[in-house]
RNA sequence: GCCGAGGUGGCGGAACGGCAGACGCGGCGGACUUAAAAUCCGCUUCCGGCGACGGAGUGUGGGUUCAAAUCCCUCCCUCGGCACCA
């Protein structure tokens, strides 16, 4: 008698021996290809849940496929542990954030051993300690060096809940706080920033990379590269050393239009542009714009204000005198932070030309019927009025034109602008890798020197969020000597943004205890760049980004020789249960942990791989999975139950012969194309098809075992543990893990006898079986001659008849 | 508002110009059992019919085609991203 199929057992023993057996360690020296499978390490956030399980099963089955396809692969995985939440905890739970992360990193690793992946766990990389973080902060000196590192004051997103600065792409929807959905306000801090802008344009290029459309085009849009013209607007009365006020515009073709101009109320020049009797207003004004949050002032948005600065400038165009506002609708940070405003073109312009009885000329006109410019009508696009010598031109040449006329004039030039901004990088909290910057009163500011490295991050500060660094207040940390002239200096206390630690870790997979750089260059050689990588698409514009902005640099300063850290980009939908995303606060979260210890990890992923496309996310129902346990149950039977022979024929030979290498075929191509719920549909017909064959006992011994040893292989990936005992009880050479994946003939995947549907007028009528290589007018003459399509015809002869090899007749009456 | 993805049985989904509903869940019926669970077998889109069968049907309305869930246009809804970017 078979014995019973007991997951809980066999995964132990199994994981325990894989590890025994460094059946999964790789290493550099190997004959076969390389393949770099990379999932996003998880952050240290607590127990690994369901979502966790989502991302990291299917990926395995990837890096498995490709294993016993002959690729030598790295399918590491590791601990994004600095970061916010560790500190949140920390002063919520008063544990000290390094033994919550490092606790929670062990938990995880724990459960993470559990889904049986194929992770080499000496690579494991874990951002928070000193062996990581001196890396990162090597980097950081290196990105100094080449003046892509700077400290500039600005006015920056602030979180007042979180009391730290944040990135552009740590503000979320409508300008809140990314971790904790406070409003954002704006601060203005000496900061660090990375000079990203400074690979816009390059950063635009994905042309070589294989990723989601929809990735490619949110960086596209984060990126958002405008061109138009720098224009200058020589001041009525100069000021501030400046002769002119810089704007940038998309629209050079409707500079014959501009009536006004409007600063951001941030702009520098507006404290001297301000005139004695406008001074009252426009201060408060400012006041009022810094004190609101991103939030109130974009939903307040309708409406538009500003303030009159009482001082002019001159359209180098036409001559006109044009008054300059402060408006809070311009952005500080966008352009030059000052605009010229066409409200006869431009629909915020307008509102404010309306609000303050501003001048509404008309400089692009579309044509009435005769050819001639329509006037008084606003339009995008149309001929030139007003406008000069461009008068009768069509405007779209104008977009073009005017900025090469303005450009011999000295007037202004042609100009590319984009959205993106520099990437913000300090942090006022603890939990992160510290600035490896010291600031001394004779040599200013001064690099820690590499011997230096790891600045340590200190054990004993006290953090509490106060709005600067608690770094700041521990004075050991803080007091120390400048390394060029050994006198007395202070350190920087801010930290680094963690999505700084991982824009380089899967560099650090590929030598992870290396002490000579960041990576073993030779290492690197040989598994870099990723081949694949899997993730959640809420990194599309964060850490995506920052990992190509990084990848070009350490590709500048010589460290890479690519620009493209990922070759092909998966992202995974989420995985939802009870019609909601999981999250602890709601209460509905699914512990992987009680399904591992009852039906066992390969039921849960099989399970969450049958529960929809991958990339489209699912749903977790509780009694779903029922039906993938059963499913594995039945494999088990199938296999462990002694095969008689009984009334073996040819045909049925024939037919399982057929259906396996269809079905490898199948599953083959669903792999490479992650469509693991259909794979596991095949997989499940393939072994209904092998429980009718055992039924009947109608195939010989040999053919049996050939179709079993078939579908272990083909279940391998998805469900390790299984297939592995299967595999042993049924007598293969261990490991099932290291066999070859099968492969299809053609002719036996094809089929023999097809049903060719017989359609009348477009519906279906009949269908009729007829051999793969039947010819058209066999085909036709046969439909024609059922007796279940004669009734239709009637008689008649078909106006028309249409044949699609091996598929279908459709006769038209 | 703009950009993107999506809307198919009771449910998750399959098919992505050519048999709509593969596969699974649930439901119904049956076998085994003293009984239940488990397991196995059959049925299961809706309407009409005892039945063979006929009709309708893939968010809405239109179009292209011999043929549309699939391609094109209109509108509605859901989810994701961006949002005064000049």
């Amino acid at each position: 008698m078979a014995s019973p199929y007991n997951p809980v057992e066999i995964e132990k023993k199994w994981q325990e021996r894989w590890a025994a057996d460094r059946l999964y360690e790789v290493s550099e020296d190997s004959p076969k290809p390389k393949y770099y499978a990379l999932t996003m390490f998880p952050y240290t956030s607590g127990d690994l849940h369901i979502g966790h399980w989502y991302a990291m099963a299917p990926s395995d089955v990837q890096a498995r496929f490709k294993r016993m396809q002959g690729y030598n692969v790295l399918h590491p995985m590791g601990f994004d542990a600095f970061g916010l939440p560790a500190e949140n905890a920390a002063i919520k739970h008063g544990i000290h954030p390094y033994k919550w992360t490092m606790d929670n990193v062990e938990n995880m690793r724990r459960q993470l051993k559990t889904t049986g992946a194929v992770y080499d766990w000496r690579r494991e990389v874990i951002t928070c300690l000193p062996d990581y973080y001196k890396w990162t902060q090597w980097l950081f000196l290196k990105l100094y060096h080449v003046g892509l590192a700077y400290r500039a004051n600005a006015p920056v997103n602030w979180c007042p809940k979180c009391q730290t600065a944040l990135a552009n792409e740590q503000v979320a929807g409508e300008g809140v706080c990314d971790r904790c959905e406070t409003p954002v306000i704006k601060k203005d801090l000496e900061q660090w920033f990375f000079r990203i802008t400074r690979y816009a344009e390059e950063l635009l290029d994905m042309s070589h990379i294989d990723w989601p459309e929809k990735i490619k085009l949110m960086q596209t849009n984060w990126i958002g590269r405008s061109t138009g013209a720098d224009i200058d607007f020589p001041m009525e009365k100069p000021t501030a050393g400046q002769k002119a006020i810089r704007i940038f515009t998309t629209r050079p073709d409707t500079t014959f239009g501009v009536t006004f101009m409007v600063l951001a109320p941030e702009h520098a020049l507006v404290p001297y542009l301000t005139t004695p009797e406008q001074k009252a207003e426009v201060e408060a004004y400012i006041a009022k714009a810094r004190r609101a949050t991103e939030v109130e002032r974009t939903t307040a948005e309708r409406e538009k204000t500003g303030v009159f600065t009482g001082s002019y400038c001159i359209n180098p165009v036409n001559g006109a005198k044009v008054p300059v506002f402060i408006a809070d609708y311009v952005l500080p940070t966008y352009g030059y932070g000052a605009i010229m405003a066409v409200p006869a073109h431009d629909t915020r312009d307008f509102a404010f030309a309306k609000k303050f009885n501003l001048p509404i000329p008309v400089v692009i006109s579309p044509l009435d019927w005769d050819g001639q410019p329509l006037a008084g009508a606003y339009t995008e696009e149309g001929v030139m009025v007003n406008s000069g010598p461009f008068n009768g031109m069509p405007s779209l040449e104008c977009l073009k034109k005017i900025p090469a006329w303005l450009e011999e004039k000295g007037w202004g030039k042609y100009a590319v602008t984009y959205r993106l901004r520099d990437w913000l990088v300090s942090r006022q909290r603890y939990w992160g890798a510290p600035i490896p910057i010291v600031y001394c009163e004779k040599c200013g500011t001064v690099p820690v020197p590499e011997k230096d490295l790891p600045v340590l991050l200190p054990p004993d500060a006290e953090f509490k969020p106060t709005g600067e660094s608690p770094l700041k207040y521990h004075n050991a940390f803080v007091n120390t000597r400048c390394p060029q002239c050994g006198g007395a200096a202070r350190r920087e206390t801010d930290t680094m943004d963690t999505h700084m630690c991982s824009a380089w870790y899967y560099l650090r997979y590929t030598s992870p205890k290396y002490d000579k750089g960041p990576f073993d260059p030779k290492a690197g050689k040989y598994w870099l760049p990723v081949d694949l990588y899997t993730g959640g698409a809420e990194h599309a514009v964060m850490h995506l980004l920052y990992a190509r902005f990084f990848a070009r640099a350490l590709r500048d300063l010589g460290l890479l020789d690519f620009s493209e850290p990922f070759k092909k980009l998966f992202n995974q939908g989420t995985i939802i249960y009870q019609k909601a995303k999981m999250s602890k606060s709601k209460g509905n979260v699914v512990n992987p942990d009680d399904y591992v210890n009852t039906m066992g990890a390969d039921t849960i992923r099989t399970y969450l791989m049958f529960v929809g496309p991958w990339e489209q996310g699912g749903e977790w129902m509780d009694n779903g999975i029922i039906g993938m346990n059963r499913w594995l149950h039945r494999v088990w039977n199938l296999i462990e139950e002694p095969y008689a022979e009984k009334a073996v024929s040819p045909e049925a030979e024939k037919e399982l012969l057929h259906r396996t290498h269809q079905t490898i075929k199948k599953v083959s191509g669903d792999i490479e194309r992650f469509r693991f719920n259909t794979m596991l549909a095949c997989l499940m017909e393939f072994t209904n098809h092998l429980a009718d064959v055992r039924e009947a006992g109608s195939v010989a011994q040999a053919s049996w075992k050939n179709a079993i040893s078939t579908l272990l292989k083909l279940l391998a990936p998805t469900a390790p543990h299984l297939t592995e005992e299967l595999w042993q009880r049924f007598g293969g050479p261990y490991s099932i893990h290291n066999q070859p994946w099968p492969s299809w003939d053609e002719g036996l995947a094809r089929e023999e006898e097809i049903t060719l549907v017989v359609q009348v007028n477009g519906k279906v009528r009949d269908r009729i079986s007829v051999p793969a290589t039947v010819t058209e007018d066999a085909a036709t003459g046969l439909a024609m001659a059922s007796d279940r399509i004669k009734p239709y015809l009637n008689n008649r002869k078909p106006k028309k008849v249409i044949y699609v090899p091996g598929k279908l007749v459709n006769i038209v009456v």
